[in-house]
DNA sequence: CCAACGATTGAATATATGTTCATGTATGCA
DNA sequence: TGCATACATGAACATATATTCAATCGTTGG
């Protein structure tokens, strides 16, 4: 079984625009990644880290604390956004402190925060 | 049984630090529109519908075929990203033909592209 | 050294989400 | 009018994900 639409035939298509855009469009790798990373910033919870770190490197437990969430949770939650290189962090004796990797994560949560206040 | 972790005791607290975050912060609802509206570009396949149609209007069924997907499955994410008003739409006869809603939202993927090639 | 604390991790569970399949709606053409 | 096409939608299923709980690691102070 193939997963194209069979109900939908090649007359439908505007062939002109679609082979333009298929010239121009990024690797699929590159797009996933993408995705990837946008799904990093699309959690409340994550967003709200994020969010706090644009104004202040914060350790673990002032995160919990800020949020009102377990220490584990927001754990796991740093784990994910280390895996999309969206924060970095320095230990402080028993603390890790955990902060923005770039202004460009910065600007990003700024644009959308635009977006959504519109 | 309280969602706060019980072993982070307040001590541990870095208290001016985050007073002045607590200040800053944007209402937990604003956070949380915000977390939704990343979410609906956390997924390859509405990434791969936004970057297309960031280069041409398309159709539901030009969608499709770029994809590679039936057109019942891009139909279901238009839906989303219609919902986080991130796409507009306009009928043409039996078609209906997507676009992104604003400059705004090509920034925005163009911005975490960068982020990715860094 | 040991006890306490901050942080991390793994397993488990409940919930959210993406695609498929079947069906429904609307438009255009014979 | 009847039929095919383009799109939308709802239910179902399989997968992904967020939080909790329990256990562990590393560091510090007594």
């Amino acid at each position: 079984m193939n997963k194209v639409d069979d109900t939908c035939l090649v007359e439908c298509v505007h062939s002109d625009n679609v082979e333009q855009v298929v010239l121009k469009m990024e690797p699929d790798e590159n797009l996933f990644l993408l995705a990837e990373l946008f799904k990093a910033f699309g959690d409340s919870t994550r967003i709200r880290i994020l969010h706090a770190l644009s104004f202040s490197e914060l350790c673990v437990c002032d995160l919990a604390h800020l949020l009102n969430m377990s220490s584990s949770a927001i754990s796991h939650q740093l784990r994910v956004l280390r895996g999309q290189k969206i924060v970095k962090y320095r230990k402080d004796g028993k603390n890790v402190i955990y902060s923005l990797v770039d202004a460009h994560v910065a600007t990003l949560l700024e644009q959308g925060l635009q977006h959504v206040n519109e």
